[in-house]
DNA sequence: CCGAGTCGTGAAACCGTTTTAACTTCCCCT
DNA sequence: AGGGGAAGTTAAAACGGTTTCACGACTCGG
């Protein structure tokens, strides 16, 4: 007597188990899989008996061993620098509304920019089974960097899994990996012939990164529409402060103590030029009258700026969802394919004619 | 003859398995899994061989697997309502980060502010086995929220996994669930103190929600700084807009339209507060000269608003980093626990002191 | 020289689910 | 009456690891 608290009762800690299910119900547990899966066809009355067993223990799947014996959980991850800027919010956001629209989870990652933490990260990845990992953000393409990449994404492929790049370089057109990105050359041509047309001719662009593709491509389409409007390439001035607001700041306060010899820039992004705009405003200049600024990314908050910011715009979340589409679309088609989206650039209050005495 | 390609050899679609790694070893899988996990003592020269087989063949470990028969992957979850909200990135910022410095892997997860978006994604993360779910932000108090909560947390509980709430009020003392937040009342009191000390006696509060926890604490905490200050009960004003950049735009336009009977706003939140300052501006008014502004939460961009916008900083990183730090503490502390997190107002330069006309 | 302990290793059980293959019934058709 | 399906159900085999248990080889002390 007594003994009784041996029999298989609902353990008292850990979670309900098919099994448990399928007893309550008096069927066996392939029975039970099978109606609660709708994968074969079961009478009604059974299947209303699991279901109502189910319902009644609140038993959820155990989705690691599902995902062990079936093909797992579709699950894809979304790789960024740092989730509060906003920009890399809004590609996350992209993917995590097209996942969810096609019912597959989807995992965030933040690496600080610390290579380390991405591989870390991807590694993590292959161990969960994930089906798609998506990096984005542009980055400076050296060896360590290529070899990496490249791994990835053989790595990724043996496993069935999709590579896609968002905004960053393949290393080389046989490796496995999708590229979506923005045609950053024309936004940065667009923006700087909208300057140039306005008059300007002494345009500064701020916060180069060398060996970061985004922003060499922007700084060659700034270098393009000078040279299209016939300003001598000695005109061009590239400041090489990196992204960031605090890094906009520091450089155009220093811009500012020279004796000053431009009346327009261009922001490597919208972070930049909000560091930017402080620091003329700092040094007691106005936007546009004394100097007109133009951002890139348009992000939510560009239009409160001070004034609102002149910018270009890049559909980010587009390109989040773009990235999970194009992956998912056809498996052929994947290995090397290149895509590019289309910007343009939004009008605001940030431009002006140069001040007359120029 | 021939048929040698039964053989065993890796296969070739799929990922690469421990049993590889132990042939290619010469040892058997219980060598191997000991060896790679460290768990048990294995010497150097076997771990040596068995690492050097894992390296050649770029193996890693199915969590899956792992997970079905040992405890499972440290997974926490935070759940947002949507990730481009600045305010929210930065709370899955700090729980991502308190994650990552512990080992373990954070998923986000976005509702849209959908209930039923939140439910499926909270039985999602019981499926997948996740030790620790956050659920951010205020949400409307009704019979419906308190039962699904409760429900969320015994499930939960059950399976050993902790809820944390941020934010959100806990429906019942003895549900098993803990509760981070900030003071809001506390926070929206100074702020509306520090409008009355510059002279306002005509406040408007745009951006109430009612039924919304987090907001009937601002709105109480306004009521209270008047209250304190000798302000009649009839001077409040509340309007119930919501939150929102664009609901504040919208709601402080119409606000414009009427005879304006107040010098000065307290705003929701920084959003708000953006779509306030619009609004303002597009009536031609100014901020602070002619109506003074003040937000809520110092979201990293308020700084760069027209003008640089006074506000309440709650660190939303650190309440994000709070609530995992919190959760796992200690197991038996947890239940019903709640926690206040401090909030200071940031002085920059949307307020002044009324009109003189008032 | 022998028994006890230690060390290194492997076979097998186990985790919770899906799926395959087999086994009953039961019914219909010749 | 007997055979061929079809329908409903189940036992058992995966899935890929970890862990327990047992076993053989070696070392060491008496």
């Amino acid at each position: 007597m007594g003994n009784d608290m041996v029999s298989k009762g609902p353990a008292a800690k850990g979670r309900v188990t098919i099994r448990e299910v399928a007893e309550r119900a008096g069927v066996s547990v392939a029975t039970a899989s099978r109606a609660l899966s709708g994968n074969h066809p079961v009478p009604a009355a059974t299947r209303a008996r699991v279901l109502r067993a189910a319902r009644d223990l609140d038993y959820v799947a155990n989705a690691h061993a599902r995902a062990l014996v079936g093909g797992g959980r579709k699950m894809a991850a979304v790789v960024v620098r740092q989730v509060t800027s906003p920009f890399y919010a809004q590609v996350a956001e992209g993917v995590e509304a097209e996942a969810a629209d096609r019912g597959w989870l989807c995992v965030v990652g933040a690496t600080g920019g610390d290579p380390q933490r991405e591989m870390d990260f991807v590694r993590l990845m292959r161990e969960e089974g994930a089906r798609l990992v998506i990096l984005v953000g542009g980055v400076v393409e050296d060896d360590a960097y290529r070899s990496r990449v490249t791994h990835y994404a053989q790595a990724l492929d043996a496993s069935g899994a999709r590579l896609v790049l968002c905004g960053r370089p393949t290393p080389d057109p046989d490796v496995p990996a999708l590229v979506v990105e923005f045609d950053n050359e024309a936004g940065a041509r667009a923006i700087t012939g909208h300057l140039l047309s306005a008059g300007h001719r002494r345009i500064v662009f701020l916060g180069g990164l060398p060996g970061n593709t985004a922003l060499d491509a922007r700084v060659a389409g700034y270098r393009a529409a000078l040279a299209e409007h016939g300003v001598p390439l000695a005109g061009a001035r590239v400041v090489d402060c990196g992204l960031g607001r605090a890094n906009g700041l520091r450089a155009m306060g220093e811009l500012l103590k020279d004796t000053r010899e431009f009346t327009a820039v261009v922001a490597g992004d919208d972070m930049v030029a909000a560091g930017a705009l402080r620091a003329i405003a700092d040094a007691g200049l106005r936007v546009p009258e004394d100097v007109s600024v133009v951002g890139y990314n348009d992000i939510p908050l560009a239009e409160d700026f001070n004034p609102p910011l002149t910018t270009v715009r890049t559909p980010a979340e587009e390109l989040g969802r773009a990235a999970v589409r194009i992956a998912l679309r056809d498996p052929e088609h994947a290995a090397g394919s290149h895509h590019l989206l289309g910007t343009h650039i939004v009008v605001r209050r940030s431009v002006a004619a140069p001040p007359r005495s120029d």
